[in-house]
DNA sequence: AGAATACTTGGCAAAATCGCCAAGTAAAGA
DNA sequence: TCTTTACTTGGCGATTTTGCCAAGTATTCT
């Protein structure tokens, strides 16, 4: 990274990065409709247990995610409600991907 | 990549992934103020003209930026004009990991 | 036509990321 | 206390990404 990037570039870049991974996107798309233990996660995504907890630090240590254990178990939720908008955001861009010459900002 | 995705996922990752590189988010910041020629492009980053190149060879990939070519120069903008919503979606995100426990969808 | 400018592409080494296994921690139950 | 369950962390090989150099293409100028 020869890049001197702006501040907001480089927090803005934590994010997106940890929301740049197939598995770690599908976790926050499941969690969009509440919370879920990492074993449920685990099931959905498919891999190892231990590989689900580390996507699931770099969510968290981007403050995407919280966590809260009860009993055995840990749930984590997403920490922020404003997902929804962002990931209307990505579908109107990947849309002016496959097509239509551009898109619009009225979704 | 062992989890199946969703078709919907995989796009979204195709357009996320493309900007989860800081020089690639930031010509994208740069391209919000219009469009921009790469050699301009490439003073902004500071990196090696075939860097740059491939940097803006994935954002159109990823069908995100748009070129013309007027004479020598390759001219690149935006190919969707709801660049600053995705963004203000991110740092409404991004702001929730520094202090506050939570983001507001009202940012 | 030959030279210069503005890029793009091929190739490769360095760096980062990913995913599994093994080992460690914490809470609950016997 | 010992075992089990649910997870986290360390470590390491395998894959992917990144960035430079060298070479190639397209357009303009002389």
């Amino acid at each position: 990274m020869t890049t001197p990037q702006l501040p907001r570039t480089t927090s803005r870049i934590n994010v997106i990065k940890a929301l740049a991974h197939p598995s770690r996107l599908t976790i926050v798309e499941a969690l969009q409709s509440g919370e879920q233990c990492v074993c449920d996660l685990r099931n959905l995504v498919g891999t190892d247990l231990s590989t689900v907890s580390k996507h699931l630090a770099i969510l968290r240590s981007a403050g995407l995610l919280s966590m809260e254990k009860r009993g055995l178990k840990v749930f984590y939720r997403l920490s922020c409600p404003c997902f929804l908008d962002f990931l209307n955001c990505v579908d109107r861009m990947s849309s002016s991907t496959s097509s239509s010459p551009s898109c619009s900002t009225a979704g």
